[in-house]
RNA sequence: GCGACCGUGGCGGAAUGGCAGACGCGCCUGGCUUAGGACCAGGUGGGGAAACCCGUGGGGGUUCGAGUCCCUCCGGUCGCACCA
């Protein structure tokens, strides 16, 4: 106790220490070409921005980390890289801002992250970081955008994009604000047609949602995969072709309702279908071109947002019912997309709530073809009737008293057995555009030239660096930042020779963070984006630890282009991550973590006046990880003062001289029931409940005064995740040597995790009434005589009869009496 | 609107259908102190002197037994959202 002084905790000179040494000795950098027990522990690198990581960034990593350090106590050479996710309108826009150019802002950065990453203590292998602007990253970023080009995966078309005629430029969804530019608040966002370049993942999406219900190739969170398959939309239904009156022609629609066909009374087509102006009539001529020059000098947000007042126009023309053979009018609306189905519907405003709106606001005809068994078939429609359950058919021809469910399987069938429409499968996806019309980039591979068209750079010209351009605001020219340089804009064909020019858009950033996990374990590669050996040995990735805000776009996006890597024979596997798991969210008094909020906590405070260990214990500690919690000041005190505590036992042991005393059966007992439950609770990324079972074995210790060595270092092995610097002290004075990471994870004795004497309670009619302390493994009967004996339990069974009795081995007798 | 998740002390949160509130914060009492926002010991869901009674958003159900399962209503969070 008297040196005790001395020998004071003091986090941050055991900090700086074994980050020192860390970094010294190379201890998180596993051998990637010879490690027996790979396993890759991945976590959603940041995108690095000027305010640096905030709490919830740190609260994403460290949970990350603490799982990574588990399995390798466990054995596992693991491996944890770290890297930037730096292009994006996000850096560049910011830049623009500043006035200061992003290549000169990202490197600071990335500089900041670093020194806070490490501060953290993370276990990263900081030979392999990488950031997605680095040329010699996004070389192969290029690279994989010619491998879907070559293999006819990528096409270009003309694709809405939200315009800005003040910027002119090209604006992201969310800087649409009510319909106006953010940054021109008078200036209305119009649509505008680009040619654009765009990845087929449609030809995957069967694929994409057949995986994830395959658990040998991907275990992920249970909202994750939901999240996926709603964004897939498989639906099922039908394609039917509706001959337009008077004309030769017929105009093809899908629906997922076919029972309803003869409820379909009016068509309406997408504003932009390509037989609108062939359709309308002289009459009405004036009229559509108006509304569809309305609807064009919308935003994309706006149009697309529901609840929306139903707009429209009748063209003039007549289509012909195939089932009922009537005359039915041909609208447009904006409410019927282009880009899903056929982009023409068959409006059944009976049984669907949108067609229902408009059917009432333009006066059209609403004809009942569903009624529920034994109602009335002419009853009024006060509301669209969606269900079909219990529904049977009314006024349609033969189906006619026919349930719903059955009818449309009749119905489609013979519509195509009349050649008048085909089961169809059609998915919510839709294919990938990857061009934007921006600077802060990886410029996309391809040169344009009069005669070839366009043809892909040629790999060893590879990479087509960004240019340092001072000037790479959009400006009033309405011409991309790129195609103003001239000298890099203007270049000769690679296949003839003539002048060609190059492709000006870049790519989105979601094709960087596509597959940089294939690049981390090759970063010291530069002839090949990935050696396959390599790759074989570490991916799939392990685990995957992310935020559930790229359940869908990020991780479809590099399920798709592992998919695509795979049918090209470069990697082996199908699906990248086999295990993901998503985080929860760190709020702060209720409200998420945001700039606008100004609520957003900077972790390096925290950590200069607690440490990194205890902010990373009180991190893991505040809620469940897969959850999140509320970040309040107020709870850190206590996983510093149970590191104090713990630092005491430490120091205890150091003067325990006697060996092989005599420990208490009820420590013993203790510390295997707290090696199975951290165990168990490490695996289950229960993190807060893993802590508190730590915390009850040092209140154990120290009840029972006991300062047992071995039980104190398995404590440190089990407390090195989240307190891996002082973990690291602890062992070396313990007479550790390496690192403590080198210690192998305590395992239990089953049997030794129960005491000789247990506690029963017992119930009478399921309320406790009394407890009886009986040896382990005591007869039910024995259990329920010494039960019978207890005063309290007499009080309630007394003079009533014993109806029934429950014995639940070792946790509990019940009496039913009556 | 659709889908998923969640409502437990003063607070963060624990509980394979089996003693509700582990663990931590805070608070209370005492000790030690010139002092305490340090440390140590004890206490801490509500009511009651006690025996006991009540208690996991509200209501109903299944069960010997429900925070946990089912139905329903209320409230909240997160996705998706005119997807035919």
């Amino acid at each position: 106790m008297t040196d005790q002084q001395s020998f004071r905790y003091d986090p941050q000179a055991v900090e700086a220490k074994w980050q020192a040494r860390w970094a010294e000795r190379h201890t998180n950098e596993p051998d990637l070409d010879a490690a027996a027990r790979p396993f890759y522990n991945l976590m959603m690198f940041p995108y690095p921005s000027a305010e640096g990581l905030h709490v919830g960034n740190m609260f994403a990593f460290t949970g990350s980390d603490v799982y990574g350090r588990f399995k390798r106590l466990q054995g596992f050479d693991v491996f944890e890289p770290i890297g930037f996710d730096a292009f994006g309108i996000h850096s560049e826009n910011y830049a623009i801002k500043l006035g200061i150019h992003p290549a000169e802002l990202i490197p600071r950065n990335i500089a900041n992250f670093t020194r806070q990453l490490t501060r953290v203590g993370g276990m990263f292998s900081w030979r392999n970081v990488l950031s997605t602007t680095d040329p010699a990253y996004y070389k192969w970023t290029q690279w994989l955008f010619l491998q879907l080009y070559t293999s006819g995966k990528a096409y270009r078309k003309h694709g809405l994009v939200n315009w800005c005629p003040e910027c002119k430029t090209v604006l992201a969804n969310e800087q649409v604000i009510n319909g106006f530019c953010e940054r021109h608040p008078d200036t209305k966002v119009e649509q505008r047609a680009l040619q654009q370049w765009y990845f087929r993942i449609t030809d995957y999406a069967e694929r994409l949602l057949a995986n994830l219900d395959d658990r040998s190739k991907m275990d992920w969170s249970d909202t994750t995969t939901q999240a996926q398959r709603n964004w897939l939309g498989r639906s099922e239904g039908a394609e039917i072709d509706f001959a337009v009156d008077g004309d030769c022609g017929a105009i093809r629609v899908y629906t997922t309702r076919p029972d309803t066909l003869y409820g379909a009374t009016f068509m309406v087509l997408a504003p932009e279908h390509p037989l609108v102006a062939q359709l309308t009539t002289d009459a009405e001529r004036a009229t559509v071109e108006a509304y569809r020059g309305q609807v064009a000098a919308l935003d994309l947000v706006s149009r697309k947002v529901g609840d929306k007042e139903k707009t429209g126009v009748f063209t003039g023309a007549y289509a012909v019912n195939p089932a009922t053979g009537g005359k039915i009018p041909i609208w447009i609306a904006d409410y019927v997309l282009m880009e899903y189905g056929t982009g023409a519907i068959m409006a059944v405003p009976a049984h669907d709530e949108r067609d229902f709106a408009f059917a009432q606001k333009f006066g059209l005809p609403i004809t009942r073809v569903l009624a529920r068994a034994g109602r009335d078939a002419d009853a009024p429609m006060l509301e669209a009737e969606t269900d079909t359950a219990g529904y049977a058919l009314v006024h349609s021809g033969q189906w006619s008293g026919r349930p719903a469910d059955e009818a449309l399987q009749e119905i489609t069938a013979w519509l195509e057995r009349e050649g008048h429409g085909t089961r169809t499968v059609r998915f919510r996806l839709y294919d990938w555009c990857i061009s934007r019309q921006r600077y802060w980039g990886p410029p996309i591979p391809i040169i344009h030239c009069p005669t070839c068209g366009p043809v892909p750079v040629p790999e060893a010209d590879l990479p087509v660096l960004l240019p340092p351009i001072d000037d790479f605001r959009p400006d009033d020219s309405g011409i991309s930042p790129l195609a103003r340089h001239e000298e890099w804009y203007f270049v000769p064909c690679p296949e003839c020779g003539a002048q060609g020019r190059r492709e000006t858009d870049v790519s989105d950033t979601f094709l960087d963070s596509a597959w940089y996990y294939l690049r981390y374990p090759n970063t010291d590669i530069d002839d090949r984006p990935f050696d396959s050996a390599r790759t074989a040995r570490w991916c799939p990735v392990t685990m995957y630890i992310g935020g559930n805000e790229h359940a869908v776009l990020h991780l479809l996006y590099s399920r798709f282009i592992a998919m695509v890597l795979h049918e090209l024979g470069h990697v082996l596997f199908e699906e990248p991550f086999t295990k993901f798991r998503a985080h929860g969210l760190i709020v702060k008094d209720g409200a998420k973590m945001s700039k606008s909020k100004g609520n957003v906590v900077i972790p390096d405070e925290y950590i200069a006046k607690w440490g990194a260990d205890t902010f990373r214990m009180y991190l893991m500690f505040l809620g469940p990880f897969q959850e999140g919690g509320d970040f309040r000041d107020s709870g850190i005190s206590g996983p510093r003062r149970f590191l104090e505590k713990v630092w005491d036992l430490v120091g205890q042991c150091e003067h325990v001289t006697l060996a092989g005393q005599e420990v208490h059966q009820s420590v013993v007992v203790k510390r295997h029931q707290t090696v199975k439950k951290v165990t168990e609770a490490m695996e289950a990324l229960s993190y807060n409940t893993a802590i508190a079972a730590l915390m009850e074995l040092l209140n154990t210790m120290r009840e029972t005064n006991c300062s047992e060595r071995h039980i104190v270092k398995d404590m440190i092995v089990m407390l090195a995740p989240f307190a891996p610097h002082f973990s690291e002290e602890c062992w070396e004075r313990f007479g550790g040597v390496t690192t403590v990471f080198s210690a192998s994870w305590p395992t239990w004795d089953e049997g030794l995790t129960v005491e000789d004497m247990m506690d029963i309670p017992v119930q009478v009619n399921g309320k406790t009434r009394g407890k009886v302390r009986v040896p382990r493994g005591a007869e039910e009967a024995a259990i329920a005589a010494a039960a019978m004996q207890q005063d309290a339990v007499k009080r309630f069974t007394e003079g009533k009869e014993l109806r029934k009795q429950i014995y639940v081995p070792g946790r509990l007798l019940n009496l039913v009496v009556g």
